[in-house]
DNA sequence: GCTTGCATGTAAGCGGTTACATGATTTT
DNA sequence: AAAATCATGTAACCGCTTACATGCAAGC
């Protein structure tokens, strides 16, 4: 389980509050880690119980009041805890590769549509993340020189961009699979 | 939830037991499906009690009996049902990359260790997935013709494939960044 | 004698999803 | 007038993980 530690992350490298920080995981921390406001905020205020985050009630004008959240000392020790311990190798979980098996009981082709549609938001997703490449690190507007957290963000955005090319070579190969099995046979 | 279908699938493919089920979740069908033996026998429990599937009592000499479940009418039907749904496309979820972006915060240098860790998971995979593809797609042995189920599961795999070798190309990247911050920062 | 493999389960807990709820302000 | 944005929550459910449990046979 690792959301806190997501959640001790973006606090780390910004504060803010549970609404914040839901907006983010739709964005940049969400690219490798989704959640929803409910859970942000269920986790929030378990880990201000526990002492790991310290909260700043902010009055604001023409807005609800929010609660602004940063990391306290004891988050930054669990942090710092849990980076040092092994985690892990990911296990895939992929739906979509279930589906393509499966085709094989039904009608193959009709997965065609299925999986263009998978190219299309995979493409959407790769174009979305070059412009962010383009904006924070190698765009004319981007910093000259990257802080060691600049860094590792680019590092980890270059792995969500070779995700996404890889994932649609791939797919774009699953196409043609579908389209040698479809008409013959 | 695909679980139900992931079922299914590997029960057209080859009729079984739970304990069979479990053992290729670990093996062809869990490289993109996990789940472990609990969850199969509830799973399988249930969609006996709607149907999907029927049960066959098998004794065995020298080993406990067995249930040999194989795919009824009702189970098809739901399973070409589900591949005519759109799904929607995964969303990753990277602990990895948390632990990277986390490394601002902390000393990078403590990660490098863990994405060697990684890097060996990876790449014993890679050649577990290439191993298969000679075996049973590629290599002298292998059927000279392929039927639609097997050039599915061949594409399947090249997709394993294909990610294997995107993340470790990754991980090499993720080094050389670590290594660039270490020392001199 | 110990471990591994075959085979099937129960029980507890928790993380995550979905639905529902409120209320003010700004934009269309 | 309606929809979207900001902001924070409660409640119910469910899938999944982890731990515990049993029992026999074969191999090291």
């Amino acid at each position: 389980m690792a959301l806190e530690h997501a959640i001790l992350v973006s606090l780390l490298e910004q504060p803010g509050s549970g609404y914040e920080l839901a907006r983010r995981f739709d964005r940049s921390i969400g690219y490798f880690w989704t959640a929803t406001h409910q859970q942000i905020y269920r986790v929030l205020k378990r880990m201000e119980g526990d002492g790991w985050i310290d909260v700043r009630e902010v009055p604001q004008q023409a807005r609800p009041d929010k609660k602004e959240y940063s990391v306290a000392a004891p988050g930054r020790a669990v942090l710092s805890a849990w980076l040092h311990e092994p985690i892990e190798p990911e296990s895939v979980r992929h739906e979509l590769a279930v589906k393509i098996r499966g085709a094989a009981f039904d009608d193959p082709a009709a997965l065609i549509r299925e999986v263009e549609r998978h190219q299309q938001a995979h493409s959407d997703r790769l174009a979305h993340y070059l412009a962010g490449e383009r904006r924070d690190f190698t765009g004319p507007e981007a910093p000259a020189a990257l802080d060691a957290g600049q860094e590792l963000q680019h590092v980890v955005l270059r792995g969500g961009i070779a995700y996404e090319q890889m994932t649609l070579a791939w797919l774009d190969d699953v196409l043609a699979t579908l389209h040698r099995l479809g008409p013959e046979r």
